[in-house]
DNA sequence: TCTGGGGTCCTAGGACCC
DNA sequence: TCTGGGGTCCTAGGACCC
């Protein structure tokens, strides 16, 4: 018997519960995004396959969308409590499966940790313990960490299974670029290709001192490792605990006048802070994000306060950051963070990060 | 062509202390 | 008067993911 890591992502998710209500969208190209105008700012949340013939993906303004769009193709809005309980009837189909441990990452994706010696029975076991329960497919990647598990979905998709490991990570991986890992962005795609390094290989045969010269000591030894596919292997069902909540939006119309400002960071920070008083827990920062038009500028504040468990407070930190601002640019995006305390009991707890948390 | 909204974690650099 | 290293905390901002 042996230890295994699978990673279950649903199938174009957000597309598939639509269909799922209304049977008659099946098999049209289908973009759910923003409110569900294509005229508006606002992007493609997700595109059904047959959308994604035309070039359209998740990511993309809606009007570019339109654009590309058939006659036939259905805008429909993002409807979060829709998305929310199918992922919560997923997860409890997946937990019922005997012998896994299941820890969530998003709504439409998680990790199983197993021990067994045929991990695909496992992982065709999930596969109808979610379609049974939801009439959703999923894909699953098997793996002996998380990161392989997590890239080896991508082969599996659409409701398939692969299986990544140590022994076929290069033959898979080796010759795809760099971007292909999680966790490596365009902006470490770059820089590592500033050092000549472009392949997953390359990137695994790198001088780990020059990595760690580059990105740091503690992401230059992950971003080495990870050419090889090393990465944590625990899987952790506890719930997961939020750090902070923030409100965010693009504003149709640009905001240019100083009052038009005051007033959205105001409702911005009480509807953040409703968010943290919610859970019951007190705000030790502050962050006021600002796009100002056209889009060339991101500017990102942050103001510690006192742990409090007043709206004011937290309101009066947002708008002394919007006080910095620059009056004479026009505002596309204003958003408000707000950090909270850890829970009673929970403050000590460490988890992995994120990009390590793979 | 014109770019959402919700999150998490990492790093650099300055302030301050010993 | 001008100067060392090492540590920690805080602020600001960057990058990435779903």
């Amino acid at each position: 018997m042996a230890d295994w890591v699978l990673h279950v992502g649903m199938d174009q998710f957000i597309a598939a519960v639509e269909v799922l209500r209304r049977p008659e969208l099946a098999r049209r190209p289908l973009i759910v995004g923003g409110r569900g105008d294509p005229t508006e700012r606002a992007v493609v949340s997700t595109a059904s396959y047959e959308a994604r013939a035309f070039g359209i993906g998740s990511g993309m303004p809606l009007r570019i969308a339109a654009r590309k769009a058939p006659d036939d193709a259905v805008f429909l809005p993002v409807d979060h409590p829709a998305y929310e309980s199918a992922s919560a009837e997923v997860m409890a189909a997946l937990r019922a499966v005997p012998g896994v441990v299941v820890e969530v990452i998003g709504w439409d994706e998680c990790f199983l940790g197993v021990t067994t010696d045929d991990p695909e029975e496992v992982a065709r076991a999930a596969q109808t313990a979610v379609l049974e329960a939801t009439g959703l497919h999923c894909s699953v990647g098997i793996g002996d960490n998380r990161v392989r598990a997590k890239i080896a979905t991508e082969f599996g998709k659409p409701r398939g299974i692969f299986r990544l490991t140590a022994h076929n990570w290069f033959e898979t991986m080796g010759a795809r670029p760099t971007r292909d890992l999680w966790g490596v962005g365009p902006k470490v795609q770059k820089r590592l290709a500033a050092h000549g390094i472009h392949t997953v290989r390359e990137l695994a045969d790198a001088d780990e001192a020059v990595l760690v010269d580059e990105f740091g000591p503690r992401m230059g030894v992950w971003y080495h490792g990870l050419g090889s596919g090393l990465g944590p292997s625990a899987v952790d069902p506890t719930p997961w605990v939020a750090r902070s909540h923030s409100r965010e939006t693009t504003y149709q119309q640009n905001l240019t006048a100083v009052e038009q400002v005051r007033d959205a960071v105001t409702e911005l920070a009480a509807h953040a802070f409703d968010d943290c008083a919610a859970e019951g827990r007190a705000v030790v920062r502050v962050h006021l994000k600002v796009r100002y038009a056209p889009f060339e500028t991101r500017t990102l504040g942050h103001k510690l306060v006192a742990p409090t468990t007043r709206r004011d407070d937290v309101i009066a930190a947002a708008l002394a950051l919007a006080a910095t601002m620059d009056p004479q640019r026009e505002v596309r995006l204003l958003g408000v963070r707000a950090e909270m305390t850890m829970p009673e009991g929970e403050g000590s707890t460490e988890r992995t990060p994120v990009r390590g948390r793979i």
